[in-house]
DNA sequence: AAAGATACATAAGATTTCTATGTATGCAAT
DNA sequence: ATTGCATACATAGAAATCTTATGTATCTTT
């Protein structure tokens, strides 16, 4: 598991890079897509994930759709064509982002005064 | 610029890193090295920066050595031995980090049903 | 003399995430 | 049958981090 304030920021990338990848997720589905394929390192919180999920709908880049599964209610996410678009900038600025960081962190340590 | 929210959890990793780099820096001599450094990409802000070193200090990753130059303070920083493992375990963690997000934002869509 | 750069610092607010809690169903084991 | 675990949603309060704004003061350049 990484620390938990790396991931801060990365969000709504990953959950919107996802709902690319399948045309339709629920939460619980990508807490554990998640869990899967990072092999536990990363681990979304339901605390972090329904707020966000909210707060995407909102701002129109993902669509949803509410399903009954026997009584249990299911609450699909959709990506809209603006959320598309979207999930193309971020990921394309973490991509940069993540460049920068790797020369940052490769500075080596001057000689001293020899 | 990348959008701030980006940045948020590397603070302390950038810091620590560039001090490995040099044998002592001040504050802001810091924000003006990661701008130059990243070609203005990364732009560490006083108020987030003052209260990092702060911090740092207390947790006794850094140590302080006040200097006068003419009539004006100047807060030279250096890194101790306690803060070399600390940026190594901190670089490491973030290394593996990128990794498993270039997994995840490089998951392909799947093909429809066809 | 004014403006901009240097150099420190803190406080209020915004944002994001975590922990905890709540509700409820479905299923497996005792 | 009932206890416990997994599934599945949701929110509220607390914690952490960063931004914006402000403050003080010196030095340099125009």
């Amino acid at each position: 598991m990484y620390s938990s304030e790396l991931i801060k920021g990365t969000l709504k990338t990953i959950v919107l890079k996802l709902l690319t990848s399948q045309e339709k997720m629920y939460g619980y589905e990508i807490t554990q897509k998640v869990k899967t394929l990072t092999g536990d390192k990363i681990q979304i919180t339901e605390g972090a994930l329904y707020p966000t999920l909210h707060a995407l709908e909102e701002e129109g880049v993902v669509t949803t759709e509410t399903v009954y599964i026997g009584k249990r209610i299911r609450k699909y996410y959709s990506i809209t064509p603006k959320g598309k678009s979207k999930v193309e900038e971020k990921v394309n600025e973490f991509s940069e982002f993540m460049e920068t960081m790797k020369f940052l962190l490769d500075i080596k340590p001057q000689t001293g005064n020899v």
